[in-house]
DNA sequence: GCCAACGTTGGC
DNA sequence: GCCAACGTTGGC
């Protein structure tokens, strides 16, 4: 059986974490996605070695920031089990975990693609995070898409 | 800070 | 199971 990897785009606000703290830390837990489609996209379709497109949302200028690639499989996010983090879900239980996280790894560091210059491109015209109204926060991405991504920032 | 879009909640 | 009210996301 082959292993395909596939692309993902996964967004961040950065004053929460960064492309700057990801690769200070080298790789970070996604904790904090309260989206079952978000999350059933982690827990169900993520495997090790996946790429990621490192997104600064909510923000001066938001855009892609970098690469990354996953280096665990989904996990239960700890802080659905903490009363003073603003994750916090009381309606999560440690025996039957209603959120997940993945591992995130660093990889580089590119200049911003804002979205601005995103939509220009056709290439990228079928880009989750390009449709009016997307607010889901982990998307996948076409192996072309990231290809041209990479040709853009590589 | 505004507000459109959209997911979730809860009464019925 | 419907759907109105509510809360959140996130670009601008």
């Amino acid at each position: 059986m082959t292993t395909q990897h596939l692309y993902w785009l996964m967004k961040s606000e950065p004053d929460d974490v960064s492309i700057d703290d990801l690769q200070r830390t080298g790789h970070i837990g996604w904790y904090g996605v309260r989206n079952y489609q978000a999350r059933n996209f982690m827990r169900d379709g993520m495997q090790v070695g996946d790429g990621v497109l490192f997104y600064h949302s909510s923000c001066a200028q938001p855009g892609v920031a970098g690469f990354a690639e996953v280096s665990k499989l989904a996990y239960p996010d700890p802080t659905q089990f903490d009363a003073e983090s603003k994750y916090f879900d009381p309606k999560s239980a440690v025996e039957k975990p209603r959120w997940q996280q993945v591992d995130v790894r660093f990889i580089a560091k590119t200049r911003i693609l804002p979205l601005e210059e995103m939509r220009r491109y056709p290439e990228l015209a079928g880009m989750q995070v390009l449709k009016k109204g997307n607010r889901l926060s982990i998307t996948p991405v076409t192996a072309s898409e990231w290809s041209f991504i990479q040709s853009l920032l590589g």
